[in-house]
DNA sequence: GGTCACTATATCGCGCCGATACATCAGAGA
DNA sequence: TCTCTGATGTATCGGCGCGATATAGTGACC
């Protein structure tokens, strides 16, 4: 996940891990953080790979000022065409990870960069993954007062709401993405 | 956390890890659904750690059905006296931890067991922390328009709305402890 | 007799986290 | 001018937990 995500956005720029950290973050919020733990690590991983390469460039003086540094701080990493492809490739391959709560979320912040079919695929996958744990929840809360514990209870309770929400909040997404793929068509023919 | 989980269950009666997780999975549901993977390696930590022992006693006819088994399956495992100790400083250690997503989640699964000021301890913490992520979010959906794109902009309205409804929830919780703890006291007096 | 779903234990590789350490730099305030 | 704070920046370590996978006994249905 962290990877996708390190591909994705040194689609738009090179970048360093600080920055590529901060940049996640604004993008997921609260609702993955990913740490310098996994990042800086990751980073690594990827340019043993191949997948990202460092610009050392010895200053092109473009942007001169943000690299003051002394000895070797600051290490920006761009896309290499394997990258590209690698990403490529990840987008297309939608698995049940793009459907858990945390993997939804990062291919959604990619939505942009994703084709609309892939777009209409995860959404729908999503819907179906989210439809099951409302279910589940549903008849929980329903079989009610006997055994449960109250406070389980009441968290199933949450997680009910939340996923009605969610329902919801996936149907006026998909409903929109459908209109705008008929005006894509519309506009062609 | 698991291991937190585990020694919780435990209190109710010996289990085999098989049972644990089915357990656990009722109680958290997709909330968090701890795998084999961790479970079983967890078990022999905690049993290296003699937080819990092995229940072998050869039959004591109780339920003798469950264990029709062949050359030694089902591994019972039961509560040691070092292990209710640990849980109980658990339950006292009121970390960061316990207000994040899933480790609040665990530590209400097993509130029935939690002193009523831990439990509040747990709740108002964990409103904090659900309070900053709302402010967030709000902040990032209403500096509208301009430069966000748009599918990040969904990612945060729905995180917004599932923040403002956990606040909500949890201030009924919390007036409900108050309300009963007030009882108690009435009670005592 | 076959096969299906459930019960049951276990391991392996690896992604990711939290804590921690160590630098530089900018600005605020004494 | 000095110092302190907070942001910028890179990096490692131990350990938790996941997903995939292997293995096998059990009960029930056809």
């Amino acid at each position: 996940m962290l990877e996708f995500a390190i591909l994705g956005l040194l689609h738009e720029a090179p970048m360093h891990g600080y920055e590529l950290r901060k940049r996640l973050f604004d993008m997921l919020g609260t609702l993955r953080a990913f740490s310098y733990g996994s990042l800086y690590p990751t980073l690594r991983r990827l340019l043993k790979a191949g997948l990202i390469v460092e610009d050392d460039p010895s200053e092109p003086d473009d942007e001169r000022a943000a690299r003051t540094w002394g000895k070797r701080g600051k290490r920006v990493y761009k896309l290499s065409a394997e990258g590209k492809e690698r990403f490529a490739e990840m987008l297309a391959d939608v698995g049940p990870q793009a459907y858990d709560d945390e993997g939804f979320g990062v291919h959604m912040a990619f939505f942009s960069r994703t084709p609309a079919e892939i777009r209409m695929r995860i959404l729908e996958g999503r819907r179906r993954r989210v439809e099951e744990r409302r279910e589940g929840l549903r008849s929980s809360v329903a079989r009610a007062g006997e055994q449960i514990d109250r406070y389980t209870r009441e968290l199933h309770r949450l997680g009910l709401e939340h996923s009605e929400r969610e329902v919801r909040w996936l149907n006026e997404l998909i409903a929109t993405e459908q209109r705008e793929q008929k005006e894509r068509q519309d506009g062609v023919e």
